[in-house]
DNA sequence: ATGGTTGGTTACCAA
């Protein structure tokens, strides 16, 4: 199965970007984040037209909001809230074999990573926090899940352009790489991404709208994940993060990230 | 140290 994650910064304004994805790259489900429209407003006619009829989703006006494309079936569809809020966030199905794919768009978090000086932050710790929670609750070691999204996290070294400059830049700070480490950890999550590709070798998903030459300056972060339980991980085969997408016309500011795995 | 761009909505807020 091939299961793709993409931050679409508003699924309306690209929705022929998608569609040029889906038949590019064929992938079984794409999981998007910012879709930035309400339910009513989502553009499923060209994704039933493009063969991905099992396609839900979960939104809000403005802000937020996440989908599942699929041409495979989905079962058990569940839209959940965390750290307090109704934002739309969240949204998970099992897939054809078992496997359930959870989808999550974590806050960003604002601009000063310190949540008694901004809440945006105190929401983003929480909101991590209650994902481990929620786990906790609900799910076990030994479940096969997949946990994709825009986790607003670049968690290692060589996630980040600079680990120096970034320390106190949101998004990799130590105290949110420490509660999204403690997520993973909890489970046993298997970054499916640095499966394939080592520690010390650069790695990003993401490059600012705010540089003249985005591909020239490289001042990348890798926000947006893939990772199974351990039931999965054999299951393995490939991982790629379609950098090239960055230079399509009108393109987000994050490029998807692609697993294929047995389930 | 600062500002740089984009999207949704329509005054700025969020990223």
């Amino acid at each position: 199965m091939k299961i793709a994650t993409w931050n679409i910064n508003s699924v309306r304004l690209r929705i022929n970007n998608v569609v040029r994805f889906l038949e590019v790259e064929q992938p079984d489900v794409l999981c998007l984040q910012e879709t930035k429209a309400q339910d009513h407003d989502f553009p499923i006619t060209a994704l039933h037209a493009a063969g991905y009829t099992h396609t839900i989703f979960s939104g809000e006006k403005s802000y937020n909001g996440v989908a599942l494309i699929s041409r495979v079936p989905l079962k058990n569809v569940q839209k959940n809230e965390f750290a307090g809020k109704q934002d739309k966030r969240h949204i998970s199905a099992e897939l054809p074999g078992g496997a359930v794919l959870h989808n999550f768009y974590v806050p960003a978090g604002g601009d000063i990573p310190d949540r008694n000086q901004n809440e945006k932050f105190g929401h983003k710790l929480d909101f991590v926090d209650g994902m481990r929670g929620w786990f906790g609750k609900h799910a076990s070691k030994k479940a096969p899940m997949i946990l994709v999204g825009d986790l607003n996290i670049a968690p290692l070294e060589h996630d980040v352009w600079s680990h120096k400059q970034l320390l106190d830049v949101v998004s990799h700070t130590p105290i949110e790489v420490e509660k999204l480490t403690s997520l993973q950890e909890h489970l046993g999550w298997v970054d499916a991404s640095r499966h394939f590709v080592p520690h010390s070798e650069k790695l990003y998903s993401w490059w600012s709208y705010r540089n003249q030459d985005w591909k020239k300056s490289d001042r990348g972060r890798r926000l947006d994940h893939i990772w199974v339980t351990e039931p999965l991980q054999k299951g393995l085969s490939k991982s790629t993060i379609l950098k090239e997408m960055r230079d399509w016309e009108q393109p987000s500011d994050h490029v998807p990230v692609v697993l294929e795995i047995a389930v």
